[in-house]
DNA sequence: AGATTTACATACAGACATGTATGTAAATCT
DNA sequence: AGATTTACATACATGTCTGTATGTAAATCT
């Protein structure tokens, strides 16, 4: 065969992974043979042994592809209740309008079987879990600071609530193709949960 | 082969059952093969095809034996509000105490893609997320009515709101296994939780 | 310009899973 | 008591997937 440049290794490399998720998202991750994603692809299992060392490494590199659901640095307007709503909005939208993002995702929360080599992968998403959490506790904590919260809301505790929130928001979401659980109510979902811990008027 | 009484074949498809539940939570649904199951059930194949049309019918019997997790009809003590805090604290007590009921989630929430003949399953799943809201936006309909939780309280947005928040709960709490994340507080968790609904005294 | 990599395609070897067909002895039915 | 099922075990036929080893022509290095 022919060697190809290194730019083209590198399209050839992304295809690669482009069609992995579409296939993933398709079939499940264990029962996506390489051979499915490099036909997909247009290539020959040799070339996806070439890139990746195997369907694990594989879908590492489709997480990295997508990146990242939520970053609240990208939200640096607006009082710290506001910029936590705005974070999780752009999420759930990202998912309604970004093809790839969905596919990633609908992936890693219903078509991956967390056991063995994926494992890992799993402490990954606590580990998010874990960086969501501090981010949140210190919008919270910013929150109280400023008023806009109650005192006695105990930033960590209502960090972790917001996280469980979000965490069965985005997979009941991804489920709720119908639209009836979740999916109509979404913006209204996320943004009741928020106010939920804004000071309220005495009622 | 000599022919087994009712009972004991009654028996012996009980232990594939536990069996399989236990495999599949090593080592994931699609990764488990039905040799493997038999093998640790003491039978060959030909008892689990005896008993079980496929791989996915098998796990269908495994959700079976579990049951549901939560069944608010359990609690009939207590205002509405305790009610669903009763319930959302008896079905985490359960994952704690009740080792089959644990793989069984570990493996529906973690270990099992929902895909192709699995699709269905993730249906069923999404029903009982229904019958979750029904049921907990009565009691929310019920608190409000009793004057327990603010009259400007949508009961149907605030079910929603709490199912994702139990959803999340419980995929958390299962991946959370150096409890740092949400397994050492679930208690207050869902505590604070419904107690964000109750009617505040002025502040 | 020649030596060396690179970016794959091809070929090979082995394991493993699935579904079905068939056999069989004892339980259950009549 | 004999006929019929039942509850499996065994055997078969087939497909599929994985990982690695090897080949190769062109890109890149020196």
């Amino acid at each position: 065969m022919a060697r190809k440049t290194k730019a083209e290794a590198a399209l050839t490399r992304d295809r690669i992974v482009t069609c992995a998720r579409q296939v993933f998202s398709r079939e499940g991750v264990t029962n996506t043979s390489l051979e499915t994603v490099a036909k997909e692809a247009g290539v020959t299992r040799g070339a996806v042994y070439w890139h990746f060392r195997d369907k694990a490494d594989l879908f590492m590199a489709v997480r990295q592809q997508t990146g990242t659901l939520l970053r609240f640095d990208d939200f640096r307007t607006g009082d710290a209740l506001e910029r936590l709503e705005s974070g999780m909005q752009a999420a759930l939208d990202r998912l309604r309008t970004d093809r790839q993002a969905l596919e990633t995702y609908e992936v890693m929360l219903w078509k991956c079987e967390y056991v063995g080599a994926f494992a890992g992968v799993r402490k990954d998403l606590m580990s998010a879990s874990s960086l969501f959490l501090t981010e949140v506790t210190e919008l919270y904590d910013e929150a109280v600071r400023m008023k806009q919260a109650p005192a006695n809301l105990d930033p960590a505790l209502a960090a972790r609530e917001t996280l469980c929130f979000y965490a069965g928001l985005l997979k009941l979401w991804l489920a709720d193709e119908n639209g009836v659980t979740v999916r109509a109510e979404v913006r209204q979902l996320i943004a009741r949960h928020v106010a939920g811990r804004r000071l309220q008027k005495a009622v």
